[in-house]
DNA sequence: CGCTGGATTGAGTCCGGTCAAGCCTTGTGG
DNA sequence: CCACAAGGCTTGACCGGACTCAATCCAGCG
């Protein structure tokens, strides 16, 4: 069986994803399934084969923030301690390996899966700090903007997908879903990016885009 | 020598800080004088001896996130990969134990350093993430809240002292200087905690400290 | 004692949130 | 194949929390 890993994922990956395929589970997940739970005991680790997922944290009142996206070649509830501090779920059906933390550590003294699971963690916490920025900094327009800039470069063709919602990307940016609608609405009024349909888009005037996600 | 490591530092790093001491320099800053600077390539990795230190990322119109804070026992710029992905500012003036990398990477078969960079590197992925959290999901007060909350968890004692001015905690926390200098008066009106100059506080109602930060 | 830079306070504005209505898409069953 | 329902998305009117700009206060220091 061979693995669609997006182009994005780093060829380390591959050597963790031998190892997971090997002593771990291929399991479907349907869309908005919990693959783990906030609180819940991290002794899972997880690739994503096929689909998207996204981890949420919720506070007590129900204001919930998304804290990050996960396409195929990405890994999964690795980020954490022993606890997960996030939830998981499924953005859309889809396919994960699954691997016993425990079995990993077995391999430990196997460089190429340490390295993997090193890379991983340091490109999520690069991931992290950027979002960390837009949070802090960002009006609510550029914020939009610069995730679909991320979007966009992380597909490359053409004619890009939104693989969540409305409300996820809103959870996601710190923002309504009311005020993300505005935003896209806006965008597309100035000819920046343009929509078929609310779940695909293109980009019309690059340099534009940039110049708003800064 | 000893270094007075804080409380909050894991035996952990002691090792790596054996390391650094053998290898490493100590060195200086004044308030506010640059360690490593955003963009910059990442040679070096350090540790805060005495003293604190931020991390800073600046938007181009001059807008700025302040990443974290770092207090004595704490590893600065190991978080990112070959180029800095923030500048690193003494908040205070400071004593820093300096090593490089390449030096570093010499000892990568010392598993007891390998395991203190693991670590200090999921610590400040943890962080990052509640920060997300805090920017995203709050509103000025509780964002306030939490960060007084954190700072005194910290220290431990009756008596907190803040390191840093406001407009650090502003750009932490993604707010101006006067929403939160206007929080910190409304906290105190609600004898929530309770300032002796602009730098040191008490908590005088904890129950509803944790409260406001949820 | 006055100087200086940071902190506080106040008045007014605006961005993004709230609430509510309407629209479009998608899927389902007749 | 169409009708209809249901959920998600968009749009509008209004509101309020945080920002802006400006004045003042205060602490630390020469």
């Amino acid at each position: 069986m061979t693995l669609a890993y997006a182009p994005s994922s780093p060829a380390a990956t591959t050597a963790l994803a031998d190892v997971m395929e090997r002593l771990g589970l291929r399991m479907n997940f349907a869309k908005d399934e919990e693959i783990f739970c906030q609180d819940e005991e991290a002794d899972l680790t997880y690739i994503v084969v096929t689909g998207a997922v996204r981890t949420t944290r919720l506070l007590s009142d129900g204001r919930r923030q998304v804290g990050s996206f996960y396409y195929p070649g990405d890994l999964v509830g690795l980020e954490t301690g022993d606890i997960h501090r996030f939830s998981a779920e499924a953005l859309s059906d889809c396919v994960l390996l699954v691997v016993k933390r425990s079995a990993l550590k077995t391999f430990a003294g196997d460089e190429a899966v340490d390295r993997a699971i090193w890379e991983a963690t340091r490109r999520e916490l690069e991931r992290t700090q950027e979002h960390l920025l837009v949070l802090g900094r960002k009006t609510a327009c550029e914020k939009v903007a610069s995730f679909l800039m991320d979007l966009a470069e992380r597909e490359g063709g053409e004619q890009i997908s939104l693989p969540m919602g409305r409300q996820d990307m809103a959870d996601y940016l710190g923002l309504t879903i009311e005020t993300v609608s505005r935003m896209l609405t806006q965008l597309q009024g100035a000819s920046v990016v343009e929509f078929e349909g609310c779940r695909r888009f293109r980009v019309k005037r690059w340099d534009a885009l940039e110049r708003l996600a800064e």
